[in-house]
DNA sequence: TTTTGGTTTAACTATTTGGTTAAAATTAAC
DNA sequence: GTTAATTTTAACCAAATAGTTAAACCAAAA
């Protein structure tokens, strides 16, 4: 079997964009081939099926975030500090390839179990996560919740603003597309500092 | 032509199951039918076609939904008490309806433009909300932010968890389900707590 | 029992979809 | 120009889908 890199990785981000815009069910490998510039038989000579690419693109797409991410927990940063990176490269990822969140989301409805499995295949370590965000409680850095409650706050926060773009930029910026660019950016600090004055005790004066 | 109200009402039900686990491209008319458990030419009979069919449902559930919440913001409490009664009605409300938010996103992926005339469409105002928020904000009772920038936030915190409920579940939860749910039902007073802290700016010692 | 209201059946339709195949065509490398 | 690599064509397939139709059936009401 002979294969072009070029061809390959072309296919590649086509699938990205239609599997992320429509989801599994409403994506068409005809529409995949038309925005690759190929043909359809070129598309099963590569990746042999639609679920097989699906699931390489599913991977692929975590592979641009994760390694990332985690670095901004495997420091001995505060888990405010923490916070502020992660949610800048979080953001900026996104901004980047905008499709994650929408494939993350039809995943979700369709394979759970797999994006499940998925997302546990990756260097997250989320017990690790917790018990950082635990220990900078129990130091009394920061308000008392469940670990689980502030990872879930984060991730709302970082994510909802890309999935809900149509409606953001619809509903409350007059279809303004600058506008909508321009909040996200802004988020880059605005969540972290949201989040951190909600959960931050300032050290008390001695 | 002769209709009996209950069925009508059961394919609706049924519909709404559907097309909130399977968006519009994934859900089928047959399965819809299966769930009802009648056949599908009485589907057709009764909604005529799927599109048909989809457009009321999405309209039934924003029906659920609009009037309770335009509620707690349509009085002269401050932007913190509204917040917390929105909230708790919010959350609520999917909780009882948990397709919801699989319909609105599979919505936005598809007809984005649909989504948000249907949202104009009902009595939620953005601009009053906003003008509120930026009120309090003018008061010194709020901490200085973009009004739309709050509001995302809200919803996020709001809606999130319940598109990401077999992540969250499944990565940080250990797959317990009722702990999913104490989560959900904690969420009713911590959501709100969490963004008050963040923005309210308590009143000084004189 | 008859009539009316509502539902089902069974067979069908046209279209679309993911996938296949071998030969022909095109491009790239030498 | 020749050979190898890659892609396209064109035709096809089976299955699935939304939708259709008229007659038959069943249940409820009179």
């Amino acid at each position: 079997m002979k294969y072009n890199k070029d061809t390959s990785e072309k296919i590649l981000e086509n699938a990205f964009e239609e599997f992320g815009e429509n989801g599994y069910s409403g994506a068409r490998m005809q529409s995949i081939a038309d925005r690759a510039g190929i043909n359809k038989a070129l598309l099963h000579y590569y990746y042999r099926s639609k679920d097989a690419l699906f699931e390489i693109v599913m991977k692929k797409a975590f592979q641009l975030m994760v390694p990332r991410l985690m670095k901004t927990f495997d420091s001995d940063d505060s888990v405010c500090d923490s916070i502020e990176k992660f949610v800048e490269i979080y953001i900026e990822t996104i901004m980047k390839h905008p499709q994650i969140p929408g494939f993350v989301i039809h995943e979700i409805s369709t394979k759970p179990d797999r994006l499940v499995r998925l997302i546990q295949s990756t260097e997250i370590n989320f017990d690790l996560l917790k018990q950082k965000i635990q220990n900078d409680m129990d130091e009394g850095k920061l308000v008392k919740m469940a670990p689980e409650q502030l990872i879930v706050n984060v991730m709302a926060l970082c994510v909802f603003p890309f999935m809900a773009k149509p409606l953001v930029t619809g509903l409350l910026l007059d279809g303004d597309k600058k506008a909508y660019k321009q909040l996200i950016e802004d988020r880059k600090t605005e969540v972290a500092s949201f989040i951190i004055r909600s959960i931050k005790i300032e050290e008390s004066k001695s």
